[in-house]
DNA sequence: CGCCAATTTGAGGACCGTCAACGAGAGTGG
DNA sequence: CCACTCTCGTTGACGGTCCTCAAATTGGCG
């Protein structure tokens, strides 16, 4: 018999933690029981509801979290106000910066969400004394730099309409369990953040989601729910 | 008297990291004598020459670098072979990929470079064993996603003449020595790979930079040799 | 000097931004 | 129940920025 599937190792173990989505995530997942009892101790579910922020740019945060449910913006402020979305993170992602006390990045609920809030300086200790988790945070750094320069090829050599088709395949993959070919997902984000994210205009984005609708790649209802019958076709829209 | 600066607490490493540009940055700054003697005996410094592939994408590197001179830049390879640039690299920044075997992005110099070759088995050692190292190889990755992201913004919401000086001052930050306000230094990439990584053609990058030349931000000497009066101006020009 | 590649310059057109109007839902109050 | 308003999204017309195609110019190197 498998005991390590049978829920016996489960013991000790925060019973907050045992069904949460970040359980085995970047952070938690490399705990020991030990840690994740204390940290469990230390940390605090926190609802947020779109469009609340979760870290201000500039601010000396002084707590870290974890991605429970829902979808977390990255953006950066300009001087003049505007706001410029730099990058998305899912479930069970991480959110914070190592290292330094002030953020570059202001952090934004882009959708309902859950998060488990802990304290920055618990963290760091256990940073310092786990080098299994400081090569896992590392690691979940260079996957973000991986997909930041991802997008920095979509920016810059693609049409709008790629672009656009882009932003639809990053989310499909990442906010929603998918079939074989078909998949339906709730998009995260409102016209307006999607122009932002893709340096485009609200207009132009919406002029290529109804191209992208016509073309029956995808199928549009109620604004926000997309479903996209072939990833396949998807794809090719990008690539081409 | 300050022995640390007094040049005694060099006896014993390599003769040839006395004098190297990288003997302080993010790897070899962290290293006890004894490691990085060690790593000097198993490294090997190289001479490339602008446009030859240090790292090949999707190739199985067995082998980082350090750069000690020169610029490197890292490109992605579209399926259909064209090249996009997604970042570039200075000394003494460390080349590669930790903990993967393949790299995702081919690292080519753009200038004529020296890098420092070692072996990937003894630095991943190095890591596990040293959690200085892979707290610094951490700390540049973060940097670099920093940087990337701030990359994002530039492709994202700037014209064609913000992106142009957005790159200037990129490579007038990173690649010369400044005085209070001028700065004068040699471009690292033509004309084509300007244009390449600001996702912009040639032409317009080439009507960017006489626009900024007539308009007294900068002047153009030999094509290469770029000299900025005054940086404050140039920067004004990226955030307007 | 002559060739070659790189860069610059020019003319015209495509794509996307700007401005404006319109439509669809959600919430409010009569 | 309906009118009203507010926000969000869509659609259309027009203009500007940047791309495309083409030619001229520069500088390096034999």
């Amino acid at each position: 018999m498998d005991v390590a599937h049978s829920g016996v190792l489960e013991v000790g173990i925060p019973v907050a933690c045992r069904s949460c989505q970040a359980r085995h995530g970047v952070v938690c997942g490399v705990l020991s029981s030990g840690q994740l009892k204390d940290l469990g101790r230390h940390s605090l579910r926190r609802k947020v509801d779109a469009g609340c922020e979760i870290i201000a740019q500039g601010s000396e945060s002084s707590f870290y979290s974890n991605i429970m449910s829902g979808v977390v913006k990255l953006c950066k402020v300009m001087p003049d106000g505007r706001h410029e979305i730099v990058g998305l993170q899912f479930a069970p992602d991480f959110v914070g910066r190592p290292f330094v006390r002030e953020s570059t990045l202001s952090a934004e609920a882009a959708t309902d969400a859950e998060i488990c809030v802990f304290p920055r300086s618990l963290l760091d200790r256990m940073i310092s004394e786990t080098p299994e988790l400081q090569r896992s945070l590392h690691d979940q750094a260079l996957k973000e730099l991986d997909a930041a320069r991802e997008w920095i090829v979509t920016l810059g050599r693609r049409t709008a309409e790629e672009k656009v088709a882009s932003l639809l395949h990053l989310i499909a993959t990442h906010a929603e369990p998918q079939t074989a070919t078909s998949t339906a997902f709730d998009l995260p984000l409102s016209r307006a953040e999607i122009a932002d994210f893709l340096g485009l205009t609200i207009e132009t984005v919406s002029r290529q989601m109804t191209r992208l609708r016509k073309s029956g790649v995808i199928r549009i209802e109620n604004f926000r729910h997309i479903i996209v019958p072939d990833m396949d076709e998807l794809e090719r829209m990008i690539s081409a």
